[in-house]
DNA sequence: TGTACATCAGTGAACGCGCGTTCACTGATGTAC
DNA sequence: TGTACATCAGTGAACGCGCGTTCACTGATGTAC
């Protein structure tokens, strides 16, 4: 038999997949309670069960999605390639993800710069927190003794073009993801590449 | 006397003012026809005498602040100084003009991924078209002859880029602009150095 | 310059609708003895 | 194992509100003669 707290957890987990697909079109701020209530299933104020309100929904749903997004960074380093390498397996690994993904990713570029002020800090604060992560990733790469600060400076840029990167992904149709891989290998090495330069360029 | 039609033009411009204000917390999508006309001072159904839908009004907000940007690269440009300069010259280029026009290059950053379907592919489309005349504007820098692919690949990170810094500018305390500018020299710094030198590599 | 008519930006009442939230409730599941 | 009571996910009616849109209108501005 299930019990209580399963059905309970069931629930809940409708209400977030609900809530997700409903978001794709028009935004978290686009989403009403009785529309996610509707399509889960459930009368409106059963919602109330679950969620304080759709910004409390819209925190969870940033938690689960940040969640996705570590999953896959863990994926990229557990393979540990060669300087050589890493560009690909990053990109191939982003791709691959953003596809088997596409709401999570989805919701957090949305809500990035979305309606609702309490989930948009959350989500930049998460990238800010992403950012300092992937900094330290980078400072164990042979990168000759760069300062953190420059490292950040780094890591700042190549978040931006995973999150451009991203949102191509999710607009394309499946036979523009080769040209699409194309160009953020390119962009990673361009990155990658003129960082090295520029800082050795610097310390001389 | 003002005119009839001078009239009509002057209630125009504060329609759009006071949605371009109204827009900068909840975005187009959380904006309202009513909100609007009282922010005016003129009754709902008034609004019908300027544009069938807020849609239409978000499509010529759209049009505006393009208007905006490329104002600000003829800017850059009409400076033509060397390439040594010129990434301090962009990048204060950009930090002036999204200073002095905060609510265009905010309604930019926000609808790009906002909850209208028509004004965000209105917004990337611009975007698409921003990106390949930077990408003429690159051909003309002494970048020994890249194909015009390779020059959309650069000109695709360089506008991200851009649009990013724009979104710390805009998010930004005065006291935090330098670390910004800053942050935007280096990261410019890095991938036009990074294309120079990833290609004449690729070219050996 | 004066008159008669047309245009049209803005008015105001009215509509039906979906919204978030309240409240008292039901009945199946869980717990204490 | 059986009984009596507590918990609590989900129900259903009701509320007041702001919304977009309709319609017939007003009265100042503009135009033709």
């Amino acid at each position: 038999m299930e019990s209580r707290s399963d059905k309970k957890e069931r629930t809940r987990r409708a209400i977030l997949d609900a809530a997700l697909g409903l978001t794709e079109d028009t935004g978290l701020a686009g989403l009403s309670l009785r529309q996610v209530a509707k399509e889960v299933g459930i009368v409106p104020t059963a919602f109330y069960r679950h969620f304080d309100s759709i910004d409390q929904l819209g925190l969870a749903l940033v938690e689960e999605s940040f969640s996705s997004l570590r999953a896959m960074i863990r994926d990229v380093r557990q393979g540990s390639p060669s300087l050589g390498q890493i560009v690909d397996r990053s990109v191939d690994v982003l791709v691959e993800h953003v596809r088997a993904d596409r709401a999570h990713f989805g919701f957090i570029a949305r809500e990035q710069s979305g309606g609702s002020a309490v989930v948009r800090d959350a989500v930049r604060r998460q990238f800010e927190l992403f950012e300092r992560e992937l900094s330290l990733d980078l400072a164990r790469l042979p990168m000759d003794h760069w300062s953190s600060a420059d490292l950040q400076i780094l890591s700042n840029l190549i978040v931006g073009a995973m999150i451009t990167t991203s949102e191509s992904i999710l607009h394309a149709e499946a036979r523009d993801l080769p040209e699409i891989r194309h160009r953020a290998r390119s962009q990673l090495m361009m990155m990658i590449v003129g960082a090295l330069n520029w800082k050795s360029r610097e310390q001389t």
